[in-house]
DNA sequence: GGATCATAAATTGGCGCCAATTTGATTACC
DNA sequence: GGTAATCAAATTGGCGCCAATTTATGATCC
């Protein structure tokens, strides 16, 4: 929803939630998988107290996005093959199922809103940072998904995708694999202008298989 | 997984875990949609400490099972008609749609398997808790999606499913209606003997939407 | 010289206290 | 008699301390 309005990295005072600041922090490549998260350095880097730091960690446990051994601490959890790709896998079947729907709702509005979401990924492929690039990926996503009228749906991917993509880095290996997402989002419009309900299957299978 | 070991209510001084607790009490209908948790009351109820009570209160937070109120306090969260629809609509998407792997996968143990546990289901229509019945339905419902041989299917699933039906009495309002759910598990693992993709599809269908 | 044990440093994690805010009741006032 | 303001009780929520466990280091023994 809101961009990242805490890129300084601890200088307000104030407390805007530390959960999403670590969240940001592993989502952009900062804190790499495998990575071991001690309270006294959350504590400092964040500008924050121990019992803030505890509610984080634990919060980002049951997000499954790290790992906590008892008695031993909190590490950043490994990326796991299988479980991207089954994770891949449940967003196929549920965004290729609602893509009727998605057609059916799409008002004018909605598409132009789509278009504009889609010109702003491709302009921060070519000046924007990563972490830029992955909330404007999510931002055409979540409304695109918002037209099914199905707000759990829209919440749900949300959570899913977070839960496994660790690094935004690594699904897009390449630039040539950046500038070929945002192509695809294009096609996604064009198809739901031209009321094109099996060609948007299609595209959203793929765009989501080779992400 | 493991039934109820935890029957006698605060007796044991070891620590089961809170944050389960709360959830069984809430699933069983003992805290009831609305039901203000104030934290000296499960301190007491559950026999533990102030911080293991709001670690547990933050972990339903976080499930969408409580709702918090900053400075008011924490509920049980009301039971939305729509919220539980959709979340239908996404068990109804996901589920058919992997019927045909199930039947794939399904060996002649798997289908012994889920006879013995659409048997107990069956068996604790009679003489059983309500929480009993709802994890007998839940096993038996996990075992059958863990045939479709995505272990990230089966979580989500579990996950949407305890995110909505806050008392599972709500669910089931008649004892008509649960012994029809019997039958129609009986139903599927039937289908799935038969491999029969296209009348596994609209059992699990019909089951979901009216369950 | 290498391995093992003991000791010390560091880190986790449990626990209770106290301030801030809110709620309910009593009192004064219109 | 009803309403509004004030005060007290209750509840939430932030914070720091200390014990338990683990890890690293160094000394001793084989």
């Amino acid at each position: 929803m809101n961009s990242l309005e805490a890129e300084a990295t601890a200088q307000e005072p104030q407390t805007p939630d530390v959960t999403e600041l670590i969240l940001q922090d592993i989502l952009a490549g900062r804190l790499p998988p495998g990575t071991w998260l001690k309270q006294i350095d959350l504590e400092r880097r964040y500008n924050c107290t121990r019992p803030e730091v505890r509610r984080a960690l634990d919060r980002l446990v049951q997000k499954r996005l790290v790992e906590h051994i008892p008695n031993r601490g909190y590490h950043v959890h490994e990326q796991d093959g299988r479980r991207a790709q089954e994770v891949s896998d449940i967003r196929v079947i549920l965004e290729v199922a609602v893509s009727d729907r998605i057609i059916a709702n799409a008002s004018t509005a909605d598409i132009a809103k789509l278009r504009t979401l889609a010109l702003r990924f491709d302009d921060l492929v070519l000046n924007g940072t990563m972490l830029e690039l992955y909330e404007a990926n999510l931002a055409f996503h979540r409304h695109l998904l918002a037209l099914a009228g199905n707000q759990e749906l829209v919440e749900l991917i949300t959570e899913i995708r977070q839960r496994t993509s660790s690094a935004p880095v690594s699904q897009w290996r390449t630039r040539a694999r950046i500038e070929q997402s945002g192509r695809e989002h294009q096609q996604m419009v064009d198809a739901i202008e031209r009321r094109d309900v099996s060609h948007l299957m299609e595209l959203t299978r793929k765009h989501i298989l080779q992400a």
